[in-house]
DNA sequence: AGTACCACCTGACGGC
DNA sequence: TGCCGTCAGGTGGTAC
């Protein structure tokens, strides 16, 4: 589930390990993977370049091979990135891999198969030509507040919309609608100041730890409800219980007892 | 414009 | 053991 924490971790991967290497080899496994750019392509254009820098907006990881020149990945449910040199540590589901001519390997790994391979010209304009919104770490508050005073409908359903704000999923919105006691299924314009602010204060600090975490859940903070998805928990927070119900089509979980409804 | 539902895809899991 | 239905969830399309 790779949202904008994950993503982000992702990309300090990449930047880490892939960097000023130059590319002997691109190995495309799954073609079906690829958008508006033919197999061809994929395996000609990076041949000889290297990964200049990256850059990531909400759920999307650009990768620099030419000023003109960008890589594209979008991880969908079940992507990641694998670097290595011993075969016995390749992953399970490379759908497309790089070959440095170190020796090593960038391969973009991804069992479901929803997702997005591909090479643009020009980050900005394929960023307004999908209609995304804010990356939801470099938002600031005042917007935050006065998209959120005009946006109608569920608050669950707004923060998941990437064209209002990028980057949130099922699980973090569930997360952050948790630690600000709001409950998902409140109109999202019908939020007071203060209740705007707490969520907004509550999305940076849990995107902020999952990313200082580097998205090991295991290490998250015990009140969080990431632990307790599961139908009738208890509350890490309140001691109430944790229900489950469906917004936007999501499975959603929250606590009947703290999380009010506006 | 918001909502509801389906499709895409694969693997895990529970029931029988 | 093995078959089957269901679920997970990001995105995109469609119908209301």
């Amino acid at each position: 589930m790779p949202e904008l924490p994950d993503v982000e971790v992702f990309k300090r991967y990449f930047d880490a390990t892939c960097l000023d290497q130059t590319i002997d080899r691109v190995e495309v496994k799954e073609e079906r993977l690829l958008e508006n750019t033919s197999p061809q392509r994929m395996r000609k254009a990076p041949v000889g370049k290297e990964f200049e820098s990256t850059q990531r907006h909400g759920k999307n990881l650009f990768a620099k091979l030419d000023s003109n020149l960008w890589l594209l990945l979008h991880f969908g449910m079940s992507g990641f990135l694998k670097y290595y040199n011993n075969p016995d540590e390749a992953p399970d589901h490379p759908r497309i891999i790089f070959h440095f001519s170190s020796g090593y390997k960038l391969a973009y790994d991804n069992m479901r198969m929803f997702g997005k391979i591909s090479l643009l010209d020009d980050v900005d304009a394929y960023l307004q030509d999908q209609e995304l919104g804010p990356d939801a770490l470099s938002l600031g508050q005042e917007d935050f507040k006065e998209m959120l005073s005009q946006k109608r409908g569920m608050i669950k359903s707004a923060l998941m919309d990437q064209t209002f704000i990028a980057g949130l999923g099922n699980i973090y919105v569930d997360e952050l609608l948790f630690q600000a006691g709001i409950h998902p299924k409140s109109q999202a314009s019908t939020l007071d100041k203060e209740t705007v602010e707490n969520l907004y204060n509550n999305m940076n600090a849990v995107l902020q730890t999952a990313i200082n975490y580097n998205v090991n859940v295991d290490q998250f903070p015990e009140n969080y409800l990431i632990h307790r998805r599961t139908l009738n928990s208890a509350c890490p927070v309140c001691g109430g219980k944790i229900r489950k119900s469906r917004v936007s089509s999501r499975s959603t979980y929250f606590c009947e007892n703290h999380q009010q409804k506006y």
